[in-house]
DNA sequence: TTGCTCCTCACGTCACGTGAGGTGGC
DNA sequence: TTGCTCCTCACGTCACGTGAGGTGGC
């Protein structure tokens, strides 16, 4: 039987960083609006994270860059997801079908939402570029018109 | 023989951020900072824009919000097109048809970097569509279980 | 022991938001 | 004449950047 099933893997906050494409000073801004790390792991001083923190930020740098939400809005979903994490702490356990019910159809609509904003992303960044593509077309045209008219 | 072919409509500076889905404030900033209404007509001490720069502005702000430019990279694009109006400015009158040659091959790079970011950001947000598509799939095969199990 | 990364203040910066107090167009 | 929008400071705020001075892990 072995007891050392979980590696777990942990990363000071310059790894982090580094992993998730930001620095450690945001690092410590977001824990300090309760977004990561509300209850950090120390070795002494250090913060240490985990495999799971590492996707946390990943996707909360998702939320804020590619669907460009505020801060606020991140702190936002990330109580409803910590609402649901800590009803998956129960979920495995004590909890009967009926509770897990419950739970996946508030989380849901959550996910639901966020590919709404996703979706609605995209559409403007395909209109964008079609405005682009119209632009260069014309100039393409323009330009080889040029050089038609300069070779006679 | 019609002297008023152009109707010239003109946008006091709330028009003008309504129109691009902004404000006042952002607008005199921005004119701070070179990236409009350099020049800006005056009646009074009340700025006036025209249609031009009803386009110029929604422009920019597309370049900020769906491709995350700052605007310090927006004044550069700025300078750039400016450079390019200024070309365009003799480009009807007195310029030879290599010179104008030389106008486009200059403007066409620009717009092509433009739809290459546009396209890495679309290509950021389909990844990203797919994980949540991903995400939301499972969420629902375990809602559908529980479901089956809660009528037996 | 020597670097390197980490720590906590704390001030600076970017891109505006938000009044304060006043003048001008419809 | 009365609102409404505009004007110019100028301070506040959000989301960090950037040292200053110091301690701790490899």
């Amino acid at each position: 039987v072995s007891l050392l099933t979980h590696e777990e893997t942990s990363y000071r906050i310059g790894e982090l960083a580094e992993r998730a494409g930001t620095t450690a000073r945001t690092i410590r801004y977001y824990e300090q609006l309760g977004l990561l790390g509300r209850a950090a792991a120390r070795k002494g001083a250090h913060r240490l994270y985990t495999d799971a923190d590492v996707v946390r930020l990943q996707s909360l740098i998702q939320l804020r860059d590619l669907l460009g939400l505020s801060l606020d809005e991140l702190v936002a979903i990330a109580e409803a997801q910590e609402a649901r994490a800590a009803l998956r702490g129960r979920w495995a356990e004590s909890t009967t079908d009926a509770e897990r019910l419950r739970i996946v159809d508030e989380a849901i609509p959550i996910v639901e939402r966020q590919l709404e904003l996703v979706s609605q992303r995209r559409q403007k960044l395909d209109e964008f570029a079609a405005e682009l593509e119209d632009k260069l077309r014309t100039m393409r045209e323009t330009r080889s018109e040029l050089k038609r008219t300069a070779e006679r």
